[in-house]
DNA sequence: CTGTTAGCGCCTTCAT
DNA sequence: ATGAAGGCGCTAACAG
């Protein structure tokens, strides 16, 4: 007969058990002044009946979803992908749930799915970069919802970032550059509209450049998406620059080794005659022939962290809420000193 | 005064809109038996207010929460977070929110996490393969919680299932290699313990191997994780057999990269000396030199077929139960006929 | 240590 | 076309 929808509920377990709802209630929330015997007693009725608890139930009376909301750009780049899986595991081990959005760079989009997570009751929202809508920062601060933004180290009043300084990673690639002679450079950044990241990488590159006497005007800027077929593209009009460059810095190595693939195709050496540097070290750095000189990103280092910040205590977030993370340069074999 | 917590109601969007909290339940689920002018009061005051919905209150009250589960080996695989990005991309159109849990290949840990999902209140979850605890299939059917498999194409009983048959495709990939005329050939398999994607391909390779009488004792076969030493090393233990194969097989394109990234430090020629092939056609497939012949897996479209399975009513679903989606072999430069 | 009571915010009959 | 009332399943006081 009663083979019932959804199942057992609270009450059929304190039935069974012969007790009280609140009681059962203590048991699942692992109250500790419940008689142990008593403990036992529901926890077995609980298993006898395959008693699962009602989350939403749970929520609305509780307050705690223990919902987690992360919205990227995309998943189909690995930087993301990584941190989100650094993030959801360290989430997991404390049986909080990651609900993720992609916002496919845009930040209309990203509005939207900011408040399908409130609604649904996340209790923090992990953000990527530094360049959002405002009424998307006024609902979670309006909502009480922390945020914490990833890949940035700029963090807001409201909100806490752990990530690194694009600016200053743009400069390290260009001191490099600059120090194995180069003075003829370009860049293949990628799209820096309504994206800090890529914007403060170029800036810092192209500060650097320009503080070390190059003229800005002679250096090729192209951008490009985060995909193969960018990086030749990209590279072709670089190196069709009246000048032509014999360094070249990628805003991803997605870029980096389209660069590679195009030099390949038009004969160019690669350090020979130019080199390139990348971003993000993937693991797509060592595929490269030759291998790429990269900027490596701590993507899974940020999702763990971000998760630790999420989970702190109040208190404990004001020591967490600015983490800049250390950028490291990676020499391989696709840069060398300047020719002649 | 009243700056409030979490931020205005219903029964609060109600009083400003000088209606009942029917009503306004009405309009914010397109109840189309609502006045015009009233629909637009209501609607001004919920946005006045910044009003949004409680998804668990509407969630335990509907029993509808528009939530979705996926348990994933993992993130760090573009495979696998490509099939998520275009599963998430699908559920997200039609307002569906995904929650995400990786399982690190381990099926014990996947039941936890079906358990957690469950709570939630998923109303489907996707799994990858056909391998799983018992427990967790009699869980999701107990409960009324549609599943579906990816990466393959063997339904259960109760769940779906879209995916291709591995099996099939280890038997094209050594079809391919026979019609080479290669006839010592070895594979580097992914991990097989609970894997039945990674073993059913290996299995099928063998299979047609042997059915083109071939002594499958000469073959040999090494298993190793996604990763790239692991390619690295296996394809020395593989090369170093007695009778070195001029073929093989590698389980995934990060594998068959790391086999090719081998053979070139050990100084064997590929495809001289030795025909390479992969699987899932990464973008890391144009990366290696030479580029890698591999087998296209349809990753992003499983996603999304997932997700139009989990979209469809319950009567539309029956003709959506089983897709089995085709792999196409993409031949590029790793591959050659047998030497002499 | 355990039970009783009273909602959390919303949707859904049932009236009107 | 709209309103009134009840309760979804659970937990947080408060008693006892």
């Amino acid at each position: 007969m009663d083979t019932e929808d959804g199942g057992a509920k609270l009450i059929d377990v304190a039935r069974l058990a012969n007790c009280s709802p609140a009681t059962v209630s203590r048991v699942l929330n692992g109250n500790p002044t419940v008689n142990e015997t008593v403990r036992e007693r529901v926890a077995r009725a609980a298993r006898d009946l395959g008693y699962v608890p009602n989350g939403s139930a749970r929520a609305l009376r509780s307050t705690r979803t223990r919902l987690v909301g992360a919205i990227i750009p995309t998943l189909d780049h690995a930087i993301y992908a990584t941190m989100v899986d650094g993030l959801q595991a360290r989430l997991a081990e404390k049986n909080v749930s990651l609900i993720i959005n992609t916002s496919t760079y845009d930040i209309d989009l990203e509005y939207e799915q900011a408040r399908l997570l409130v609604e649904r009751g996340a209790e923090s929202i992990v953000l990527v970069g530094s360049t959002h809508r405002s009424e998307t920062l006024a609902m979670l601060e309006q909502k009480r919802i922390g945020y914490v933004y990833t890949y940035t180290s700029r963090a807001t009043e409201a909100g806490a970032a752990v990530g690194f300084d694009n600016e200053k990673a743009g400069r390290t690639a260009a001191r490099y550059l600059l120090d194995l002679g180069h003075t003829r450079l370009g860049m293949i950044a990628g799209i820096t509209q309504d994206n800090d990241r890529a914007a403060g990488r170029r800036d810092g590159f192209l500060n650097e450049l320009e503080r070390s006497g190059i003229d800005l005007a002679s250096v090729p800027v192209v951008e490009g998406a985060y995909r193969l077929d960018d990086g030749k593209t990209g590279m072709k009009r670089v190196m069709e620059d009246r000048r032509r460059p014999t360094a070249v810095f990628c805003g991803s190595d997605i870029l980096a080794a389209g660069a590679i693939k195009y030099c390949h195709g038009a004969g160019i050496a690669v350090p020979g005659e130019v080199s390139i540097v990348g971003f993000d070290n993937l693991e797509i750095a060592e595929l490269t022939s030759p291998e790429l000189t990269t900027l490596e990103v701590p993507a899974r280092d940020m999702g763990r962290i971000a998760a630790d910040y999420i989970l702190a205590s109040p208190s404990q977030r004001l020591h967490l809420r600015q983490r800049e993370l250390a950028i490291r340069l990676v020499v391989r074999e696709s840069t060398a000193v300047a020719p002649r």
